[in-house]
DNA sequence: ATGGTTGTGCGACAA
C-alpha cells in the first residue's frame, strides 16, 4: 500500500493541484493537515470524484484541521485532543490487515524559539512531550503508521543550511531532541530515511517568502512518514513529489509519500 | 537585522 501526506494548505483552494497529486501518487491513502474548513463544509464529493470516497475529517473553521481520504473502506480510529485544545490536529483511521494510521498536524511553534516569551512554542514543545507519553503507552503488537506535517526537521541534511538553522523554529536542538523522545517512546521508525540515505539532503517545504523556489532551494523537511518497528522492513520505496511545489498555486509542502509491502 | 508571501475572511493573525 502507498501512503502519502501532504500539509494542503486549505483544501478547498487547491482541488485541482490534489487531482495532480492523486493522478501522480496514486496513493491508498492520503492524509491531509491544514485543510482549513470546517467539517460540515469539507468538499467531500470533489474529494470522492477525485478518487478518493472514504474519507475521515476533522476540522474548524480558519485553522488547522486534518483528514485521511482513502480509495478503500476503512474505520474510525479516533481523534484526540492534544494539550486540552479542541484544534483538529489528529485523526487515526484504521484500514487494510488492520493497520492503524495517525495524522497529525504539530504546531508550528511561532518565531521566537523560547518558551518562557513564546506561547506557541511552548505549546509545540509541550505537543510534542504528551505525543511522546502517547506513545510509549501504545500497545504492541499493532501494526501502525504515523504521518504528518510534524514541522520540525531533525536531521542536519532535513535543511538547507544546518548552522544557520539552529536557532531558527523547527531546527532548534529542544524540538529535535523532543521529536526524537516521541519517535524513540514507540520505536517509531522514519520511513523516508529508510529509503533515501541521511547523508541525501531532502526537504519537504520552502517557504512562500524570500522566493527560495526553485532558485535558492532553502527547504527544510517538516513532513515525514513514521512505521511501527515491525513495518520497518516492509518499507520498498519512498519520496518526496518535489515537482508539486513548482506548480501553479502551490501548497508550500510538498507531498511525502512511502510503499509499504506487506 | 529585516522583510519577504499566502490563506482565512474582511481583522488581524497564523504560518
Amino acid at each position: 500500500m502507498r501512503v502519502a501526506t501532504w500539509n494542503v494548505n486549505s483544501v478547498r483552494l487547491r482541488l485541482d493541484t490534489l487531482r495532480r497529486v492523486a493522478d501522480i501518487l496514486e496513493p491508498d491513502y492520503l492524509c491531509l493537515q491544514e485543510i482549513k474548513v470546517r467539517t460540515e463544509d469539507f468538499p467531500a464529493g470533489d474529494v470522492a470524484a477525485i478518487g478518493f470516497p472514504h474519507q475521515l475529517v476533522r476540522g474548524m473553521k480558519s485553522y488547522n484541521g486534518v483528514a485521511i481520504l482513502s480509495r478503500h473502506p476503512l474505520s474510525d480510529g479516533g481523534s484526540r485532543d492534544w494539550c486540552a485544545r479542541d484544534d483538529a490536529r489528529h485523526v487515526a483511521g484504521i484500514v487494510e490487515g488492520g493497520i492503524e494510521i495517525h495524522n497529525f498536524y504539530v504546531p508550528a511553534g511561532g518565531d521566537e524559539p523560547d518558551p518562557d516569551v513564546n506561547d506557541k512554542f511552548a505549546h509545540k514543545l509541550a505537543f510534542l512531550d504528551e505525543a511522546a507519553r502517547w506513545s510509549a503507552a501504545l500497545a504492541p503488537g499493532c501494526r501502525r503508521v504515523l504521518v504528518g506535517d510534524l514541522n520540525i526537521a531533525p536531521l542536519e541534511t532535513d535543511v538547507w543550511s544546518h548552522r544557520q538553522l539552529l536557532k531558527v523554529v523547527s531546527h532548534t536542538p529542544i524540538e529535535v531532541e523532543g521529536l526524537s523522545r516521541w519517535r524513540e517512546a514507540y520505536g517509531w521508525v522514519d520511513a523516508v530515511r529508510r529509503i533515501i540515505p541521511e547523508d541525501q539532503q531532502l526537504y519537504s517545504w520552502w517557504s512562500y517568502r524570500n522566493r527560495t523556489w526553485p532558485g535558492s532551494d532553502r527547504g527544510r523537511r517538516l513532513d515525514h512518514v513514521w512505521v511501527s518497528p515491525d513495518l520497518a522492513g516492509c518499507v520498498t520505496d519512498a519520496g518526496v513529489l518535489r515537482e508539486a511545489r513548482g506548480w501553479k498555486m502551490p501548497s508550500d509542502h510538498a507531498p511525502v509519500w512511502a510503499d509499504i509491502t506487506l
